[in-house]
DNA sequence: ACCAAATGTAAAATATACTTTACATATTGT
DNA sequence: ACAATATGTAAAGTATATTTTACATTTGGT
């Protein structure tokens, strides 16, 4: 799965602490799922969206490996 | 987190079963998600919402709660 | 009423998300 | 170059998703 977080922060001028705080987790949490370490709950995808004022769909896009 | 699975479901006439096998996962993956016992991935999400031609925002909703 | 299919759950096992702590590297401003 | 901030990542621990098996209940058709 792709997302596009990291351009998203960028517009925003969010760092990945700021992010993680506004979300209310850590801030690993949130470097784990932009670098794809690891696939989050859609909570978190839901509420990603929301700070992005975006869909979720617009912020992760399935790849033919899922 | 609430969901429509199950209205997304009834009007592609789909039985839980079914879904799960185009999804790939188990029927009790379905039914546990339909009926809020737990939050899938948005790997999860994101093929749900691809079945039923959806936004996964069209099909899960956050609440106050989460 | 009977049968088949669909649904709701539960328990045990496994995989994966997420936290906390910690450290190393990179980037940016002065 | 220096200091501060941002980023990448790792290991150990905890929480939660998902599978498999299994059974009980419900629903729909005849």
């Amino acid at each position: 799965m792709k997302n596009r977080i990291k351009v998203e922060r960028a517009e925003k001028d969010l760092s990945q602490a700021d992010l993680a705080g506004q979300i209310g987790v850590s801030r690993q949490t949130i470097n784990s799922i932009e670098t794809g370490r690891y696939v989050p709950s859609t909570i978190l995808a839901l509420k990603l969206a929301q700070v992005f004022e975006k869909t979720v769909n617009e912020i992760f896009q399935l790849e033919e490996t899922d």
